[in-house]
DNA sequence: TATATTCTCTACTAAGTTGATCGACAATAT
DNA sequence: ATATTGTCGATCAACTTAGTAGAGAATATA
């Protein structure tokens, strides 16, 4: 699993409209500027996340996005491999992009793979955007710089 | 992390040195066969490996490649970073390869990822090609079907 | 209704990476 | 001498990444 710059900025959009749920709704310039995120680009990815139902957006003075449910329903994992592909070390363990290989059923590595897919997946696919919620708001008490507002 | 064609190839690559230690010497005509990788692109690879250290080479009739040290002592983390880059989720909590990011220190996901990357490397750090060798034999124990010899 | 605002959608592009292929050359065993 | 085998550099097509650009559609407000 790597992040791309695609998968950085889109975790980062939607923590921000997780941090800014109460207000309704969020400009993409206000994002883009407090996440320092190329305007356009945004749009781009702000576009695949609202095709695949996690915000949801209205157009005109007073538009802007929303999420599209609540922040404890959307895991990490989920937003990685919508943007930047499976989790897995590699295709022919991939449940989410699943691709074959000539090795199997015998290749030696595989039962590596599987750990290591696991692995991953235990950690991305248990932690939610109120999680990291959580840990700005701690973050914000517990030093004097506020983060992300 | 990603195991690209290359850092897959390589692996095989050790792994059929590991393989036959015994032999003293293995040519890359075999290797490339039995792996089924491109000869000339496993030329290259073998050439990385013999470059940081993992197999030795001799030119000529009688000529070929073979392991520089115990397959007990290499793991499989050494080959996949040597191949495909650090195996962190982000160049940020890369050991092997770190990067700045401008979110420093204060990033609510850096947590999530130094998981992640402890998570990989536990397991990529701990397995050695001595435990994909007894994986090979065992496999060849139990079926009728002898792989990588 | 006019207008400013904001999201939408498509096209394009430069730079870098991946997965090779090709050919000449150097070393070495017989 | 010669056949064999590894060494090394160049080149390449296809793909991915990280954007940029601009026209268009919807909508709130005056």
């Amino acid at each position: 699993m790597k992040i791309s710059f695609k998968g950085d900025y889109a975790l980062k959009a939607v923590l921000d409209l997780a941090l800014h749920y109460d207000e309704d709704k969020v400009r993409i310039n206000e994002i883009a500027k407090r996440q320092d995120i190329p305007l356009k680009y945004l749009s781009q990815i702000l576009l695949v996340l609202k095709g695949a139902g996690y915000v949801q957006s209205r157009r005109g003075p007073q538009g802007g996005y929303w999420l599209a449910k609540s922040s404890r329903k959307i895991t990490l994992g989920e937003i990685i491999r919508l943007m930047d592909g499976p989790t897995s070390p590699i295709g022919c363990v991939s449940r989410s992009g699943y691709s074959k290989c000539n090795d199997e059923p015998f290749c030696p590595f595989v039962g590596i793979w599987v750990k290591v897919r696991d692995a991953i997946n235990e950690i991305v696919d248990h932690t939610t955007f109120e999680d990291i919620c959580e840990i700005v708001k701690s973050q914000n008490r517990e030093s004097n710089f506020t983060y992300y507002i």
